[in-house]
DNA sequence: GAGTGGTCTAGACCACCAA
DNA sequence: TGGTGGTCTAGACCACTCA
């Protein structure tokens, strides 16, 4: 049975079986979709009882990184079939009206990583990185311009033909190709105007006011993954955010 | 012993103590900043056991109702020495110094509701309400411009003066004076271009991008109370969030 | 019916706080 | 020192799922 308190720095039980956890999900052990063992399995593999490794799963389930289903076992998250189809996107119709979403691949290109970049990511500036843009079409209009930044290292074959297979799922893509799974993000929002470029493929007016959305998501254990611009016209959707 | 099943909807045990505790708020048994009887002395008065009133105080205190301290005791959440100031403000300077806020009232006046804000707030079209706008400063620049709306049924009282001697935290005057505690928020967000009058006040020119924040509060039992619309200069700020 | 998560209990001990 | 919340255990029973 594992000691309680004499740990380096002290940590309640339960919260060592969680890092332990964490860490099987960090390395592969079980899969997005897929169930983790038992509770009274686990709770045996590491010694403790059932209650301990349940409090643990309670902490991972309210994180969204696991998900129960009463009856048939507990389950690591997944992107593809988490009932949302994309758990980040925060946009919605102002009508409330649902969304009808389409994907158009603009570029896939290799490059070097900016600093400011470079910096949010934990890589160094200039480290190989790929850049994709894209224009997400909500009800067939022209909507958010993306650009996102993924250090290379981590994203080896991604390309044009592997995007375009997901049709713009780009996390669900992550996972089931390179098991790399998002588990939360920090979005910066601000207004600005609509510059030529950005304009000209929203088919807007320069200057039209934005709603410019920069985000970094990270995937177990808080490593940052994907930097991501968003610049996206919100005449008639609105970004909706619950606080508590 | 309260039964755990026959329930005309079935809820569990815990979450039958987490309404009656809820009740209690409801109806100013214990107040924001105090107290309330411990879990053994909760657990006595309702006939079950310490742990289930545990997972009751649990799930209130995850909301953000209830705070826990250890070896004093469980308080009452209050927007006036909750750490932060202001518990809803998302906005956080773009370097990430820290804010100096501050706040002029521009009015305060009755008036009638629109229906577009009586239908948010659950009131009748054309019922009293309570308009009040306002310009909050960050960093001695003017920033947000608020348009305040109340339900006059409900803040008898709120008045210039009263507004003023708490120095623009409302939800503390609404905690203190009146009783109402917010305990969550929705907002929804977009970029438009400042009209003429906003952009005036805010010393900018008209067709600046801005940051559009409509927001409605909820008090215990979701009710909404407040209905908020904020126009806010997002050059130096960002509206930060996080998404899991 | 067997196995899973969900609830509830009772009791032990620990960590923290105030008087 | 006594009271509070925090952790951990062991065991019981319930609700749901699936073969």
């Amino acid at each position: 049975m594992p000691d309680t308190k004499s740990s380096p720095v002290f940590q309640p039980l339960y919260r060592q079986i969680k890092a332990l956890i964490t860490q099987s999900l960090i390395v592969g052990k079980w899969s997005p979709g897929n169930p983790i063992p038992s509770e009274m399995e686990l709770a045996a593999q590491f010694g403790v009882s059932q209650g301990t490794v349940r409090k643990a799963i309670d902490e991972l389930a309210a994180e969204n990184i696991l998900n129960r289903r009463q009856g048939k076992g507990t389950f690591v998250s997944t992107h593809s079939e988490d009932g949302v189809k994309l758990r980040f996107l925060r946009l919605v119709a102002a009508d409330g009206s649902k969304q009808l979403l389409d994907n158009r691949l603009l570029s896939c290109e290799r490059s070097k990583a900016p600093a400011q970049v470079a910096q949010q990511l934990g890589i160094k500036t200039g480290s190989s990185i790929i850049e994709i843009k894209r224009l997400l079409l909500l009800a067939d209009k022209p909507t958010i311009l993306d650009h996102i930044i993924l250090p290379a290292a981590s994203f080896k074959g991604v390309n044009t033909a592997l995007i375009e297979s997901f049709n713009g799922s780009m996390y669900r893509m992550y996972e089931s190709q390179l098991g790399i799974r998002m588990v939360r993000a920090e979005e910066r929002l601000n207004a600005i105007g609509a510059d030529a470029a950005t304009a000209s493929i929203l088919g807007i007016k320069t200057h039209t006011p934005l709603l410019r959305i920069e985000r970094v998501s990270y995937t177990y254990g808080d490593k940052p993954m994907e930097w991501r611009l968003g610049m996206c016209l919100t005449n008639e959707h609105h970004y909706l955010n619950h606080l508590e």
